[in-house]
DNA sequence: CTGAAAGCGCTTACAG
DNA sequence: CTGAAAGCGCTTACAG
């Protein structure tokens, strides 16, 4: 079917061992031969078969990412700077795409054993560290994105402090009534950020009033989505006793609650979480994760981890940062549109 | 290192060619060899090696998906209809991110040499017709997605049919002048639409007035970017003799138009190009592509294509559908905000 | 600089 | 139901 080394290596009148040496890039090869090899290659359309050099090498130049929801923004931002980092180098990307409603460590552990990768990029999977223990059993390299375990490298952002620090902004500028748009318990970044959001008020001698801690009923992905934040503020906008500021858990339910303040009129200063790319072009405050510089850290740990499986485990936790902009803005909450430019 | 088939063969004293068969599920195999087996090779946590499957059998079970831009929604929405689909299958999926800036074709045949894929998706990737007769030699199944080729399997939207009807969605509404948000003419969709914009205008009697035809000067991404949406939008407010409605070219342009509206305060009826999930939470009214099927069919086709290669190749070229919400409507346009919902 | 040979871990007729 | 053996297409000491 598809011409092999040993096409070459009868036409070229050598061994396979060179002509494998050629696509090698091995010196020890003369240029007449070399050249010749490569003449005929080019001839015949041949190129080395990536599984065959993978069993005989035991590389497969393989990194898989193993990711539970494919379709948003964290992970579009974040598997961008994967791609970029891994661009020079010779691995392939794999993608394992794990429902959140199974099992997830079965399907973790599943695609690790399916997958004939070098390295992993788990992203945004919470597990048990037990569970993450057991997984060091595979002795193949792992890097974590979004989550912590002691066992792996791993590239987070500190949601708790996210949280406090957004919450006490709203608290050292005086707001009274400052709420937070949550979403599923379940999720541990949205664990930390109702955290960091209460020890935010708590270390400012005040009560959390948990009428004022809403998500909207939308369970979809967590509820992370426009539609969960919309549905939160609405609830927030109909209290007798309105907050001043709202807190909220992630930049995409932040754009569905701006969409609850334009539907009604009412508008009150928000910072969302994540800097996903429509923030900034909307105006909206939000704690910003370097996604994509987390996607681009992760994939030099593990390529350092693949080639040196003893060094130390290593974790780097980015600490969120503040962007100010309009959504905040006391100007443009009062007499103007939330999503407009102040003039 | 890792166990293999002989470790297991050798525990329980049976070939190797028995282990094998317990691991393809062939039915020739005494119960009591097959408990042993199973029960061994959990134990020392046995799974076959994807590569020397893949070496031995000559398949690799792989599909490689290969795009130019992965940070954004129509990729997205089709990658996860591709997942969705291949969820089932035995197949894994490789990505391939290849760069508009290079020499495309290079890339693209690299991709395939490099890959070891069973067949290939190709999305977004605008070759000429003899280009892509020339992939063909690589003999290997292959769908195109957002393109056109009578060599392959292809799955898109008629994007010329899909400008013509905005535009003459707003003709037979009885506006005059129809503007148009385009964006990077070397694009083949922005070609397409610009053209299906002028024959409605042309089929109507009218003339197309060139200046009405404008992109913002983001050339980021060909311009399918919110900034370039919005520039374009403002090059357009800024005319003496306002447009009185525009057809953009994506959504995601609407985006950044809708933004340019808001910011000047002037609105005008607008009609986007996709249907992302951002566009029916802001009630923009766009030609929709339905994305995620386009992932799921083009699956479907290739799988089909890998079963059977010499099968009549098939085109699917799905009619953009008008979605009328309120950015199309008139009194929401004229009385009060482009993105909020009707009273 | 080059070749013969063993090996990577599996599959699969073939023969029994 | 099972095993011996050839083969998948390459790499890589080893010896020269």
């Amino acid at each position: 079917m598809s011409v092999t080394i040993y096409d070459i290596a009868k036409e070229a009148g050598v061994s396979i061992a060179t002509v494998s040496r050629v696509f090698n890039n091995s010196n020890s090869v003369s240029e007449k031969s070399r050249t010749k090899i490569l003449t005929i290659a080019k001839r015949l359309g041949y190129h080395p078969q990536a599984m065959a050099q993978g069993l005989a090498r035991k590389k497969s130049k393989l990194i898989s990412v193993i990711v539970p929801v494919i379709s948003n923004h964290f992970f579009m931002e974040v598997l961008e700077g994967i791609q970029d980092e891994l661009g020079d180098s010779q691995y392939d990307l794999n993608i394992y795409n794990i429902k959140l409603t199974d099992d997830i460590y079965e399907q973790v552990d599943y695609s690790i054993k399916r997958g004939m990768a070098e390295g992993y990029l788990i992203i945004s999977v919470h597990l048990l560290e037990k569970q993450w223990k057991s997984l060091k059993n595979f002795n193949v390299p792992i890097t974590l994105i979004d989550e912590f375990s002691t066992e792996f490298d791993s590239v987070s952002v500190d949601s708790i402090e996210g949280a406090y620090n957004a919450t006490n902004y709203f608290i050292t500028e005086g707001y009274q009534r400052i709420a937070m748009i949550s979403a599923q318990n379940r999720s541990k970044p949205v664990k930390d950020r109702i955290n960091g959001y209460r020890r935010a008020l708590e270390d400012a001698g005040r009560f959390v009033q948990e009428e004022l801690i809403v998500s909207g009923d939308d369970e979809d992905r967590d509820g992370f989505t426009e539609k969960n934040g919309y549905q939160a503020m609405m609830k927030l906008l109909k209290m007798k006793d309105l907050p001043d500021a709202c807190f909220c858990n992630s930049d995409i339910q932040a754009i569905g609650a701006v969409k609850a303040m334009q539907d009604t009129g009412r508008f009150i200063p928000l910072i969302g979480f994540d800097d996903i790319q429509l923030s900034e072009f909307f105006g909206l405050s939000t704690m910003r994760q370097p996604m994509r510089e987390m996607g681009t850290m992760a994939v030099s740990k593990l390529l350092k981890r693949i080639g040196n499986p003893d060094a130390k485990v290593s974790h780097t936790v980015f600490s969120p940062e503040l962007m100010l902009r309009s959504s905040t803005d006391e100007q443009t909450n009062k007499h103007t549109h939330i999503l407009e430019k102040r003039a």
